[in-house]
DNA sequence: GCTTGATCTAAAGTTAGCTTCAGATATTAA
DNA sequence: TTAATATCTGAAGCTAACTTTAGATCAAGC
């Protein structure tokens, strides 16, 4: 197998349409893989902008980094991903991104109802019920509208 | 009209499941309307639970405090909403999240097509494009692929 | 009236996710 | 070879969204 070729940081920087701040923040934070030139400049494989891209797109999708280095630990950080290495991340991104559509849905729909119904309440809604306060309760799913999987749906509390 | 009842701060965090402070910096943001009572303390008009559980689902959306303050200016501050002002917001609150619901689908999709053929990167498929990265260019859309409304996904950037 | 618990204010602290800065070194182009 | 550009490090700064702290006042029950 051929050597990859390397790149420098503002060649990530740029393909992936970042700062170079940015790239070395999540190098640093392992979000990344890379090596040094024997100067000490960071070089990355190509591979590295898919990489990139798939943060940005989960921490779109409401991720924070840590959950996003969670998901990618399934990715080899040795050798570049092979196309089968990706396609079993998107299978489970995939899951939840169906996920957070179907919590969307079930919040159209209790909206609709709640708000229409001039009851938009906690007392008797629940609709927003996230996930350390889930957590807290002690085990699972204690929604009391179940349709609402909060554990998909972006949660803002540390 | 029968003047509403007030009522106190604890009363209103304990109602929504969350904390004195947090009532208390919405209150100082803005966010939720309150008088005081003769010694100083805050009061809440009732319909302030309402207000918050609000904020607390739209916050679980992606939305920033500003963001949700602006939409609650519909709401009108000095009298309780009535059920047609919660209707109005509704309706505008649903279209948001039939437009998010449409742009997961179509990361879904496109995801699946990427991912799976090994060309997730932003050179191509670009399907993360912000905000703020589109409005640096100037004007309105300048998405890659139009059916990322990035507008109605969570933005991470300042 | 007194004690207990709730609330007040202002300021400081916290976490995530970055960017900026300053001064030094590396790399590239001519 | 030399000038211009890129990158390096570590520390500090920044914004959003809160919480915590300290010391003081308010409100309620006995």
């Amino acid at each position: 197998m051929a050597p990859e070729p390397l790149v420098s940081i503002g060649f990530i920087a740029k393909r992936t349409g970042n700062a170079v701040s940015l790239i070395r923040y999540y190098a640093n934070e392992g979000l990344i893989p890379s090596v040094r030139t024997s100067g000490g400049n960071r070089a990355f494989p190509r591979s590295v902008i898919r990489r990139v891209s798939f943060i940005l797109i989960a921490q779109n999708m409401g991720y924070s980094l840590a959950q996003i280095k969670s998901l990618l630990s399934t990715l080899p950080d040795s050798r570049t991903p092979t196309q089968a290495d990706w396609a079993k991340l998107s299978k489970v991104f995939n899951e939840y991104i169906e996920a957070k559509i179907a919590a969307l849905t079930s919040l159209k729909t209790s909206l609709e109802g709640c708000i229409g119904c001039g009851c938009l309440s906690l007392e008797r809604c629940r609709l927003y019920n996230t996930d350390d306060k889930a957590a807290a309760q002690g085990s699972g799913a204690q929604l009391l509208d179940e349709n609402v999987q909060s554990q998909f749906l972006v949660s803002h509390k540390k």
